[in-house]
DNA sequence: ATTAAAAAAGACCGATTGGTTTATTTTTAT
DNA sequence: ATAAAAATAAACCAATCGGTCTTTTTTAAT
């Protein structure tokens, strides 16, 4: 499983950018951004990537996927259905400790940012939602089928609940730099998702 | 009441870039997006503001004052507590009918953007969310004073939990283009604001 | 109506933007 | 070991960035 030089690199970049995006945005990195994030040269990076765009894009992939691997993992750890849902509050309540949302949750930060402005980025953003609401509600789907989970549980009004409460605390804890909302509304969840037993 | 003409073109620079600034950003409006928008040259906006940043915070100021108005007004039409709970819920899950929401929710928008590269408009983000937070904690407290509300309901815990899941929702209705996730988490919310009646 | 002051327009500035081209280095296949 | 190819560096480009300065226009006081 060799990588090619120029495969190797382009990961290189991605890596290297990432956060930055994530941080930053996509109108506030400029290209001197990527090159002092990568120690690169300019003509490097264009030989590539098309663009700064596609960059861009790569990079929220790689953010996204990143969350995404962590959760499944932990996610997995378990077979009942009500402690996978808990990892998600769990999870988002510490979010300090996991270096790739330190910089905030990609969805969020591109879902704002492109909405009105970068379709391609947008289009990303929204995939990621439903796949995010899709895997929450086949969880609780999953947890009816096993009885773990009451039978008049609606899988969808839970999952966008869940979703809407951690992507607004997580939102609040970014920007006041307090913990205090993202704890008080991740244990609201907790109880919510406890009430769900059978 | 006479406004001086600077005063005058003042209030209408801020009012006609404040829409520009929460759909682009801060980082993605440039000057040359403030000109268009007024219709003014660079020469007089410079003589009115000291720089972007300054119409930037006015523009944010504007936003926000305009939505608490507008809520403000809602929420006073009705004396019992729990029908202005519900103002919130009715109001967002129908944002696309109210124009200076139709780019978004200036604190939703600010926040993400401005929490690791804009101080000053960080800085008025969070105070916008404190004094939300607070008023609704207001009306829950005024609330079970006039025993319209249970006495063992946590301000906070609402107030938080309302907050969290207006932002999150919202974001999801903005970049899907589509009001189905707002819908339900306003119902939702709805749900348990009914729940909390004495 | 005249004039001084205030406001707005537009030319102008250096720095930075995203992006290209050319030169140099590194890698790979022979 | 060497030549061809691939990858990187660095000089370069026009356009745009935020911001200034000077000129012109508009306003308000006399």
């Amino acid at each position: 499983m060799k990588m090619s030089k120029s495969e190797n690199t382009k990961q290189f970049i991605i890596e290297k950018t990432a956060p930055v995006f994530n941080t930053k945005g996509y109108a506030g990195t400029s290209m001197n951004d990527m090159i002092s994030a990568t120690g690169l040269s300019k003509g490097c990076i264009y030989g590539n990537f098309e663009n700064k765009d596609e960059v861009a894009l790569a990079a929220f992939d790689y953010n996204h996927n990143k969350v995404n691997e962590h959760m499944k993992v932990r996610i997995l750890a378990s077979d009942n259905s009500i402690e996978r849902l808990l990892v998600y509050p769990s999870t988002y309540k510490n979010y300090f400790r996991y270096p790739y949302l330190l910089a905030g949750c990609p969805i969020l930060n591109t879902s704002t940012e492109a909405d009105d402005t970068h379709p391609q980025l947008r289009d990303r953003a929204v995939k990621a939602l439903d796949f995010w609401k899709t895997s929450i509600e086949n969880q609780i789907k999953r947890g009816i089928a096993r009885e773990e989970i009451k039978k008049d549980t609606d899988p969808t009004e839970i999952s966008v609940v869940m979703i809407s409460m951690i992507e607004g605390a997580f939102m609040q804890a970014k920007v006041t730099n307090r913990t205090n909302e993202l704890r008080v509304a991740m244990e609201f969840l907790e109880k919510m998702i406890i009430g769900l037993k059978a």
